[in-house]
DNA sequence: GTCATATTAGATAGATCGATCTAGCCTTGG
DNA sequence: CCAAGGCTAGATCGATCTATCTAATATGAC
């Protein structure tokens, strides 16, 4: 096989859309940074700008997906030291991207939440795939699945929101202040 | 003088770019929505989209604003109740709208935080302006300067994040969710 | 080697984008 | 009543957008 061009593809689609927004960025642009010929755009997703970032979605969302079972599953470190750890891993991100590299879904989950369903559902499904695996080792921790849940979502919100912040400001001081509050609330509510 | 044109050119951008981002409005759609000539923007706004941007965000933010001190001075609520009222304030907002009507800026602030650094820096004044009411409040129930800033930064975190879960899922929950331990913290942060 | 298929190549269509321009309307001050 | 300028009206420009189309080229099976 040794055919990587639909994988170039998606790679460059999620860059961008993750920076510049969905309808901030153009197939053509995709191509080029993807090094990929036109032509072969439609041939691997005939669906076009869509179904490309319905599967860009999917695809880094998956590897976040990764990311996150990956600090999470650190045997060596209780839970709250692991939500320290990626709130840190999108500080080192942002300063070393200029600022660019934040949540790979968020930017395109608003722009499409009320004008594609499909894109939209997308997103949903990635966020609720990360709380899980959060939800998942808070539970492991001895709470209540509800309770682990709650703050599952709590914490991922928290996080989103801290992105936003600190890349609207140029500053990853939101995020480091969010990462010490939101870290006290689960040693009360680990310790409760 | 009875001419509003310029205010409904603002108020129909600030909508748009609010539902479906900046770099997926076009200009010819805001004066449609505006009910305003095409001729009339580029004589209200020179600069073109950019500057209806940067002064769709101070509008809209300015207005978000007022709605903060409105809802922060109420004498006869606590200050964690007011910031479950201001959740609230977006549950309602977004379940009337069919998910919609979410923070006037975050989108805008995502697509534009690596692309344009005018209406970035709008954002993030505005952010900051919202940042500093929570803050003053908080310090005027006894908080002290650096940390009522902090928990004022968290509290915007989450409240985004919050928005930006509830609006990919269709779901209020991650608002209901958020505000809860929110309150819970700052209920223990004012108490400690 | 040959044929079928997967992929690349890029021209092109048709729509829409932001922006500029000129002409004319309408209000206001004198 | 008459100018001056704020405002409206909309045609138009070149660029860019997504999408489609036809050919050419590579690749793999037999």
């Amino acid at each position: 096989m040794a055919n990587d061009t639909r994988e170039r593809l998606l790679e460059a689609s999620a860059r961008l859309f993750r920076e510049q927004g969905y309808a901030g960025t153009g197939l053509k642009q995709i191509t080029a940074a993807g090094g990929a010929p036109w032509g072969s755009l439609y041939h691997f997703f005939p669906g076009g700008k869509e179904q490309l970032g319905v599967e860009a979605i999917a695809h880094s969302g998956a590897r976040y997906e990764r990311l996150f079972e990956l600090t999470f599953a650190r045997a060596d470190a209780d839970v709250v030291r692991c939500v320290r750890d990626f709130f840190q891993l999108s500080v080192d991100a942002l300063e070393r991207s200029g600022w660019g590299d934040g949540c790979p879904i968020a930017t395109v989950a608003l722009e499409v939440a009320s004008t594609s369903e499909p894109l939209r559902h997308a997103c949903a499904e990635v966020f609720a795939s990360w709380e899980a695996v959060f939800a998942r080792r808070l539970a492991g921790a001895g709470l209540a699945e509800e309770r682990a849940a709650d703050l599952a979502t709590y914490a991922l919100a928290a996080f989103e929101g801290a992105i936003v912040l600190s890349r609207a400001a140029h500053d990853t001081r939101p995020l480091r202040v969010t990462a010490d509050v939101v870290a006290g609330t689960l040693t009360s509510a680990l310790a409760g």
